[in-house]
DNA sequence: TCAAGATGATCAG
DNA sequence: TGATCCTCTTGAT
């Protein structure tokens, strides 16, 4: 379930298991052999996550970068460490815990620079204190893209996926067709300060639960559904069901390459005023 | 038991 | 735009 808060997650709980000691690096899989082989025995520094990116820095400004994707895996356990079982790409290994990498779309042994470079790329990451969000707000009030392609484009925002996408434009009750252009300011910083609400409750619970009543203490020590999200949500795969707010059908359709789901009732088609009159 | 689909991103054509 | 990476869950058979 690799969103942003999934991210930040982790890099808390690599932390918490490894900051500060030498650590075993290896890649049962073979395919980051000769990387593991220069981190062995090395002291591991910390982690960081920046957008869906994770940063794993290792004493000597060694850093691993780690992209989970769309399936991968990053599970931090309690020694004793079995044998590896499967595709396992990396395995750190300390006194008291060990974390497997799988399936992730990138894992390499980024220098410094080259860390930099993709934090360049990227957006303000709402769950970071140092974000600056104008700087996706100029992006956004540029742009003609809809707002819905503009919100998962990593560049524009940092670590927002699916879920969050379709949460978030539900309960703002924007259409996610709607321009970028077209959106005021004040509805904008509003999403922004729910974004960083939504994203921070994530990484303290791991679910993602954006119905106005889940986030009560109750909800917080309810055991997470078996459905991958792990929360409740409006819209997101509710396509055929009745909306939660005014009960008409949930709708599904491609855009930016993946499932977009909203409630046209709620979310009523944009229409420009120059257009309207 | 098997196939399809999924919270992502990149690359070739 | 489609193929690819690669794993896991769900639903159909």
């Amino acid at each position: 379930m690799p969103e942003g808060h999934t991210l930040h997650r982790l890099a808390g709980a690599l932390r918490e298991q490894f900051a500060g000691a030498r650590v075993a690096v290896s890649s049962p899989q073979g395919r980051f052999v000769e990387s593991a082989a220069l981190l062995d025995g090395t002291p591991l520094v910390g982690a960081e996550a920046w957008g869906k990116h994770l940063f794993v820095e290792f004493e000597g400004e060694h850093f691993i970068h780690v992209h989970l994707g769309l399936i991968g895996k990053f599970d931090v356990f309690q020694t004793p460490a079995p044998a590896p079982v499967g595709q396992v790409r990396l395995r750190i290994a300390g006194e008291s815990g060990y974390a497997d990498l799988r399936g992730a779309t990138a894992c390499d042994l980024f220098t410094e620079s080259q860390r930099q470079m993709v934090v360049d790329r990227l957006g303000p990451d709402p769950l970071r204190a140092d974000a600056v969000p104008e700087t996706a707000w100029r992006r956004v009030s540029r742009s003609h893209r809809p707002i819905g392609e503009l919100v998962m484009d990593q560049e524009v925002l940092a670590g927002v996926g699916n879920v969050y996408r379709a949460e978030l434009l539900f309960r703002h009750r924007i259409d996610p067709l709607r321009p970028g252009r077209t959106l005021r300011r004040g509805q904008w910083e509003a999403m922004w300060r729910d974004l960083v609400e939504l994203m921070e409750y994530g990484v303290r619970t791991g679910r993602i639960d954006t119905v106005r009543d889940e986030h009560t203490p109750e909800a917080m020590h309810r055991p997470p559904r078996k459905d991958d999200h792990g929360g409740e949500v409006y819209v997101y795969r509710r396509h055929g069901q009745p909306c939660l707010v005014c009960g008409g059908k949930v709708r599904t359709e491609v855009l930016a390459a993946r499932n977009l789901f909203w409630c046209p009732r709620c979310q009523p088609r944009f229409r420009s005023r120059s257009r309207a009159a």
